[in-house]
Parts: C-alpha cells; sequence; structure tokens
DNA sequence: AGCACGCCGACT
DNA sequence: GTCGGCGTGCTC
C-alpha cells in the first residue's frame, strides 16, 4: 500500500534553497514521488520564480500558511539517501551561527553536479568512476613500533573512542615527535568496527596527495576518498557520494570537508588545526575547525585537534581543561635532534645589506656553500611571491600603485626577458611603463625581493646548484605542485626556494638548512594575530629541518633586525608553551581573543563615504533598538586596513562582547537594520563575519 | 540573490 | 513614438 493511500492529508516538505530570504519554502509532495515518503535531508528538484533549483527537505507538514494554490510541486528526487542528520543539525547551527540561512550553509556543501537535475542519472552509483590507484609507500605504518608517549596518548583516545562521548583533544608535538603516526594508529582502532568513517582535515589542497599515500599505506583494505576544491566536478561528486554512502571509511580533505555528508562518521582529525586556511573566507565565513568540534559534540564522539604550535585560542581551551591536552615532547627517530637555531641581527651586517640588496648576509651564505658541497639540501624562505613588490621611480618618488586597490602593483617575471606588474589583490596585470608615468625618468627600479628575486640571486651565485622555486605562480598549474614536491623528496634539488607554501606539512628528508630572508614585517603589522602567526610559521619551517640520520645536526639561520621580539627569541629555545603563555597574557589584558568575542561588519561602495555612511546609520539605529544588548561593545566606523580592492572602498566596525549570547543579539539587530539600509542604500554590499580573522 | 514589472529620459 | 535606466516587490 502507498505511503499516499494511508491517508487523504496533504503531504508539504519545507525546503532551503540558496538564496539570501531567511525562511524555507512549502512545495507539495505529490504524483511523481507517491510512494516514497518524504524525508529530511532528501535532496530535491524544484521550481523557484521562473528557475529550476535543487534544495533540500527540512522538514515535512500536513498544512501550510501559504495559498494552498500557490503551492508547487516537487519536481524530482535525486537518487541518493537523505544527507546525514548532523549534517543538517551543524548547518542550522551554523546559519544562526554565522547568520545566514541554511539554504546558504547546505547547498554549497553538495557538490556541483549533484546540485543540476539533469546530472542525477549521470551520477548514479554503478556510473560512479573507479579511482585511480596510487603508488602506496611500501613502509606501512604499522611495523613502527611508537614510544611510550606515544602509545598512552592512543591508549587515552581509544578509551575515549570506546566510551562514546564527546571529548576535544589537542594533540601537540613538534615536528618530527610523530603526531600523524599517532592519530593514525588511534583511527585504525576507530576503524576496527565495521563501516565506522573518520574524517581527516588538513590545511592545504598540496598536502593531500602525500597524505592519501601515507593513509591508504596505514589501511590498505579500507577506502579513502579526497575532497577539495581542486577536484574535477567529476571527481568531487563522486568522492562525495562515496562519504555519503558510506562506502568510504576515511575522508581526507580540506575545510569543506567538513561539510560534507557521513553517516557513520566516529572520529575526526583536524591537522595543523592552527592554520588560518580553516577558514572560509567567502560566502559563508565558517571556521571548519569550530565546526569540526560542533559536530564532534553532536556526534558523541571525539576530535583530534593536532598542531606544533597551536592556535592560542585552542591552547587556552586546553589550558583551562575544555580540551584536554595530550602532548608529544621528543622526536621520535633515536639519532634525530632539533635543529639549531640561530638569529643573524642584519642590522649587523648593513655593509652587505647595501651593497646589493639580494638580502643574504655572508654567514647565510656560507652556511648555503657548505651545504652544498655536503650535497644537502637547503630551504630558503621568503614569505613574498613575485619578483619584487614594488617598483619605483628614483628620480620623483613614483611608486607601482594598482589604481583599483589601496596595494602596490607587484613585479613579477614571467620569461626570461619579460616582466610584468600584478595587482596581488584584484589580479589586474599591466606592462612595465617604459618611462615614469610622473616625470618620465626612464630609470624604474624594482624595491625589495620576492621568491623570484631570490631565485634569481641564487642561480647566479650557486650555478651548480640546482634551484626550485616553490610558490603560488610555480604550482597553478594542476599536478605541478605534486612534480615540484616529488622532485624534492627525491632528492633532485639543492636549494628550494619559496612561500609559506613550503612550510606545511612536507617533509623533506634530506633539508639541513633553513634560511629565512625577512620575517620582520609580521611584526608591525597592524593584525594582532600576526605574531601568534609569524612564531607559528617559523616554527614549522624550522620543523622541515633535521628529519633524517643523513643530515646530522641541522640549522636554522633567520636574519632579522630584531633578535629580541618575542616570536624570534621563544622560537630560540624552542619554548611553544612560553610563547603561547605570553600571547595570552597580552591578550587577557586588553580584552581580546579569546578574552573576548568578535563580529566585524564590513561594508563597500565605490566612494569611502557610501559606505561608512550605511555602517553609521546601521550602528545608529541598533544602539537605540530595545534588543540592543548591554554589555557590547562597537569600534568607530573605519576604513578598513586595506582600504581599496577592485575599485570598492571598504569600511568597517568592530562589535566586541565577553558574552557570546550577547554578540548574538547584538549582530541580529545589526544585521536588521542593514538589511533595512540595503534596500535604501543602492551598491552598498555588506556583510557580517564571526570570529573574524583580520588579515 | 535573481528576475520581472513599471514608470521617466534620449534616440531611430 | 520606442529602448533602457534602475527603484520596487516577489519568489513556496
Amino acid at each position: 500500500m502507498s505511503f499516499l493511500q494511508n491517508s487523504e492529508k496533504q503531504i508539504i516538505v519545507e525546503v532551503a534553497l540558496d538564496n539570501p530570504i531567511n525562511k524555507l519554502f512549502d512545495y507539495r509532495w505529490n504524483n511523481l514521488c507517491l510512494d516514497i515518503k518524504p524525508q529530511r535531508g532528501q535532496i530535491i528538484a524544484v521550481n523557484f520564480g521562473r528557475k529550476d533549483c535543487v534544495g533540500v527537505v527540512m522538514s515535512i507538514k500536513e498544512r501550510s500558511d501559504y495559498d494552498l494554490d500557490k503551492l508547487k510541486d516537487v519536481q524530482g528526487l535525486a537518487p541518493i539517501s537523505p544527507l546525514s542528520e548532523d549534517l543538517l543539525g551543524m548547518s542550522e547551527f551554523a546559519a544562526s551561527y554565522y547568520q545566514r540561512t541554511i539554504g546558504e550553509v547546505l547547498l554549497p556543501a553538495i557538490p556541483k553536479l549533484w546540485r543540476q537535475k539533469n546530472k542525477w542519472d549521470l551520477l548514479s552509483k554503478e556510473k560512479r568512476k573507479k579511482k585511480k590507484e596510487l603508488d602506496i609507500k611500501e613502509t606501512s605504518t604499522k611495523e613502527i613500533a611508537l614510544n611510550t608517549q606515544q602509545q598512552e596518548i592512543v591508549s587515552n583516545l581509544i578509551a575515549k573512542t570506546v566510551s562514546q562521548e564527546y571529548s576535544c583533544n589537542l594533540l601537540q608535538g613538534v615536528t618530527g615527535s610523530g603526531k600523524t603516526l599517532t592519530y593514525l594508529r588511534w583511527l585504525e582502532k576507530v576503524l576496527e568496527t565495521p563501516d565506522s568513517q573518520v574524517l581527516i582535515m588538513v590545511p592545504e589542497i598540496n598536502l593531500t596527495p602525500q597524505m592519501e599515500s601515507t593513509i591508504q599505506g596505514a589501511f590498505p583494505n579500507k577506502k579513502v576518498v579526497v575532497l577539495h576544491s581542486g577536484l574535477t566536478d567529476r571527481s568531487r561528486a563522486d568522492h562525495w557520494a562515496c562519504a555519503h554512502a558510506g562506502d568510504a571509511q576515511i575522508i581526507l580533505g580540506t575545510r569543506m570537508a567538513i561539510m560534507a555528508s557521513m553517516p557513520n562518521l566516529k572520529a575526526i582529525v583536524v591537522d595543523e588545526e592552527h592554520d588560518l586556511s580553516y577558514k572560509q573566507q567567502e560566502g559563508v565565513r565558517y571556521s571548519a575547525r569550530d565546526l569540526a568540534i560542533w559536530r564532534a559534540k553532536k556526534l558523541s564522539i571525539p576530535v583530534l585537534l593536532v598542531s606544533a604550535t597551536p592556535s592560542l585560542e585552542t591552547w587556552f581551551h586546553a589550558e583551562e581543561s575544555r580540551y584536554q591536552k595530550l602532548t608529544l615532547s621528543n622526536r621520535a627517530a633515536k639519532d634525530s635532534e632539533p635543529p639549531i637555531i640561530e638569529l643573524v641581527d642584519i642590522k649587523q651586517d648593513r655593509k652587505i645589506s647595501q651593497q646589493s640588496d639580494h638580502g643574504f648576509s655572508a654567514y647565510l651564505l656560507e652556511a648555503l656553500q657548505k651545504n652544498i658541497d655536503l650535497g644537502l639540501q637547503s630551504l630558503i624562505y621568503i614569505n613574498r611571491r613575485g619578483y619584487s613588490p614594488v617598483i619605483s621611480c628614483e628620480a620623483c618618488g613614483w611608486i607601482s600603485d594598482c589604481q583599483k586597490c589601496s596595494a602596490h602593483m607587484v613585479l613579477h617575471k614571467i620569461a626570461e626577458h619579460k616582466k610584468n606588474l600584478c595587482c596581488h589583490h584584484c589580479g589586474l596585470i599591466k606592462q612595465i611603463p617604459k618611462a615614469c608615468p610622473d616625470c618620465g625618468n626612464a630609470d624604474l627600479q624594482p624595491i625589495g625581493k620576492g621568491t623570484q628575486k631570490v631565485e634569481e640571486f641564487l642561480v647566479k651565485t650557486f650555478p651548480r646548484a640546482k634551484i626550485l622555486r616553490i610558490d603560488a605562480d610555480t604550482t597553478r598549474k594542476k599536478g605541478s605542485a605534486d612534480n615540484l614536491f616529488g622532485a624534492i623528496h627525491d632528492g633532485d634539488a639543492d636549494i628550494i626556494v619559496g612561500t609559506q607554501m613550503i612550510t606545511k606539512g612536507h617533509d623533506y628528508k634530506a633539508v639541513s638548512l633553513v634560511g629565512v630572508i625577512d620575517a620582520d614585517a609580521s611584526l608591525f603589522s597592524q593584525d594582532f594575530r600576526a605574531g601568534e602567526r609569524l612564531f607559528a610559521q617559523l616554527m614549522q619551517v624550522a620543523g622541515r629541518a633535521g628529519r633524517s640520520e643523513k643530515t646530522g645536526q641541522s640549522k636554522v639561520i633567520i636574519q632579522t633586525r630584531y633578535p629580541n621580539a618575542a616570536p624570534y627569541t621563544y622560537l630560540k629555545t624552542n619554548d611553544v608553551d612560553g610563547f603561547l603563555e605570553e600571547l595570552k597574557n597580552e591578550r587577557e589584558l586588553v580584552g581580546l581573543p579569546p578574552f573576548s568575542y568578535q563580529a566585524l561588519v564590513h561594508a563597500e561602495h565605490k566612494t569611502i563615504m557610501a559606505a561608512i555612511d550605511m555602517l553609521r546609520e546601521a550602528v545608529n539605529f541598533s544602539k537605540a533598538d530595545q534588543n540592543w544588548p548591554q554589555n557590547v561593545s562597537l569600534s568607530d566606523v573605519i576604513p578598513r586596513a586595506m582600504v581599496r580592492v577592485a575599485g570598492k572602498e571598504r569600511a568597517q566596525v568592530l562589535i566586541e562582547s565577553g558574552n557570546r549570547q550577547s554578540l548574538q543579539l547584538a549582530i541580529q539587530v545589526m544585521q536588521h537594520y542593514l538589511t533595512e539600509q540595503n534596500t535604501k542604500r543602492k551598491g552598498v554590499g555588506w556583510y557580517i563575519e564571526r570570529d573574524p580573522i583580520l588579515i
């Protein structure tokens, strides 16, 4: 007997659609789906306005407040089971926390092909593409014996899995202490339960290939799928469906993976949890790490945050025992010692740095030469891509500014004797002017250095060494990152020059020297998290050194003008906790996160005044609103640190509170007036960002 | 967010 | 007389 015949009642479903209208839309559940019971989480096709689109059933009811004769029918059902309940719950939470509609959170989490009704039959299970076999590392991690500390941590985590309770755990340990091995051993236990799924998140796409092969090596009988934005639409749709169907036991991915549907999720690992890439910076600006914790809580499962340099927020929670801290204090390999950290004061080295602007101290050059002679690899870290960050006219002081952004245009070498100017914010590309646009002087000079210039200098200085550059420009093409990192692993490089890309996660077995050219800029940033970030980056890049028997004790040489700055001194003594303790005290003193909660209201328009006016008015109305909470503070409405991007001028106001609920209330009030303002003020774009990272 | 409807200015 | 500007209002 069919479902409908049981009752003559009308069945109506409430559907989430990807639009900013803050409500669900009612549709009539009938004819084509006669025999199928509607279920929350079912992906369906509907007609909305003049367009066909795909939505998700959020609830089922028998009557609608909407005019019955205006109700439209459901147009089709996706050939797939409903989305997992915890994903729906998390989407509802994220929608309210980040002040967006459920559809805006949930629908972008579904791969594009699944959001197209006409692709559905193509995606059915039988037609799912077979994944190509990857070369699994010979050395299975199973043979490696754990040390006592690692064993204790594994047992601890296993106990938490057994108890089937939520717990948030911080695994803190220096590079080389075997963090990955430790959590894989825990996951092995989790995966013993049939059908169990685990989610492992990494911050960057580049880290997935190596990780995938490690994981597949550790679990040859389990199906691993990767989820990140670098996949083709087809693979993403297939991998996602595999996770959703429970066919994949291990889901490895970047931040987007937290939005995957995983019906049997039993553990979550957030590797390099401090990494800012976990924060989505467009659309719904969620933190995948925070959502992972929420999801784990909802599911009553353990979540493990892993880092050598935890974010202050996470570390603080661990200190306060809201998270459990698990510490790996030793390097795992018997004969591997931590690298020696040396600070070179380049104020003392002025002679050399003024003669030429290559930026290398004599000391670092010597060390490089020595390392090359020994046949060992060196890493040069400079966090700036391109040839030089700006060009300038010697005569009148003209500077290569972008017309659309308040930023300099960066000089890029695009071929042997060809250079361009390029804006890293709006993507504008221009030819270098033949002469100064202001005074006609022909002598335009590059100022400062980026990865390309450093590479050029090294090629000249060490003509027999093989030099590789790794930055966003050399890894843009699909597969090129794989090739470059592969070349390094195979020892096919003497010196590697790169941006922060080289600091993340990769194992370089033969690197015994790391040079940091110039990291001082972040010491003076407006962003209160810059110091924290610098410390983590340096710690990470330092961790690339000294990981094998071959290299002996390795060295990290950091050039700085401020050798007494906190990030450097704590780095020198390898004192992560000391550094974080100091940061904590500073933040507590001035009431910054984690001692307060923040939301940023952003507005943009062709003119800064329109943006500022809109925010001012929204602020005034909000403060006068009876629902405006007492214990929140509002900053002045000010232009953003980078005022102009792509021709839009931007302004901000910061809402702060020591109380989460108050902040939430304030955001709601503010959003109400912004929406109202928005209808009056044409062309002013805006968004509210919860827990912002101010870059 | 889209998208259409609608009511005022410069064009064949 | 029409094309098109973007203000207003609606979408189950």
